[in-house]
DNA sequence: CCTCATTTAGTAGTTGGTACTAGCATCAGT
DNA sequence: ACTGATGCTAGTACCAACTACTAAATGAGG
């Protein structure tokens, strides 16, 4: 019977749990081959709730997360804009964001930012994105602060060039030229089907 | 104290579970003014599972949650990929990437699906996208199937370029260039802090 | 008034624990 | 070899929040 010894076993405990926080401790017990007072004081010296806890904090978290990760309708908070003119909008380069290795943001978010901030500065009914020229200059890291400038340079008949500027911190991390496409939605009916 | 007939308190019941999973049968019992055995006999009626399974079936819900939004690292599924040669992947547009009005992508999510097929295409630890040049030829709209096709054109040193074409149905939706930077992470530090 | 549905009361047993006491085994240092 | 600390196990009493069951009280309608 080759059994841990306290520490490791300890540390193996802490993993075990939080990666399944539905491990009895009879359940435990068994996977270490200890008694279940064993797996009791550990928990005890190691501050880990009973099961019953755990799942209630679990489930918790999910009524209360509900809408926090729903960023998806508008990337960034867009904190200054006129119309046809400028904005601006702030995105904080959260977990969900980053690649795990690196905590690097992931370039479409970074994207996302810029793309949702100029079809926001368009004062028209539908405004899509046609063409973009861009460049991811610097990574942007976890917790970082983006902080977007878009300005429109051109609007003529129905197209609008923007340019976009990216910065965490004042140093620029992206930088790109948009096309938008816009229309007076009521004025006609589709175009290409 | 005018408390409700079986039917109507059954009803509320439900209602108040499924709002609130965390309330005791005794804290029901208080609410609607009758005893314990009451909301016992309705729940069995009503086929409501007690407050620890329901607990439990919330968190399950959420630990099963966080894997499908990790999933949602890469935007589409992979369905056909050659390391450092070409990659193929479907993305289904869903009510969550649409803009409400017109039922339109939003460009970011086309870009998005583009984006992460050049990241997964390049065969080495780190890839970053560095430029993008990126023409949205068509709308997509709700419910459509569009498949991503990449092609590595180069790769020296340590950048790939690579063309990117989506279509919905073999009509090309989305097209661009995408230039990006990669490394074997072991190899240098920090490049830039 | 009688009857049937509804409600309440009460007991025993379950799960997954806490909190506490106490008995060993083992190893370290003297 | 003796002492003491550390670690592990055993066992008891208790708890919340139930299930499952029996039995009695209450109420509303015919």
């Amino acid at each position: 019977m080759a059994r841990y010894k306290k520490k490791e076993r300890q540390e193996l405990l802490v993993e075990s749990v939080s990666s399944d926080p539905f491990l009895t401790d009879e359940r435990l017990s068994e996977m270490f081959a200890v008694s279940i007072q064993t797996i009791r004081l550990d928990r005890l010296e190691l501050n880990i709730p009973e099961l019953r806890e755990r799942i209630k904090h679990v489930a918790r978290e999910e009524t209360e997360k509900i809408r926090s990760l729903s960023l998806q309708e508008v990337i960034g908070e867009i904190i200054d804009i006129e119309l046809n003119s400028h904005a601006l909008s702030l995105f904080i380069v959260e977990e969900g964001h980053v690649f795990q290795k690196n905590r690097i943001a992931r370039g479409h978010y970074l994207f996302a930012q810029a793309n949702s901030l100029c079809v926001a500065v368009i004062d028209e009914p539908l405004a899509l994105t046609k063409a973009a020229d861009i460049e991811f200059v610097r990574p942007a890291k976890l917790g970082d602060k983006v902080v977007s400038k878009a300005s429109v340079e051109q609007m003529d008949g129905n197209t609008a060039v923007i340019s976009m500027e990216s910065t965490v911190e004042q140093r620029l991390v992206f930088k790109g030229v948009f096309e938008m496409y816009y229309r007076d939605e009521d004025n006609e009916g589709e175009k290409n089907g």
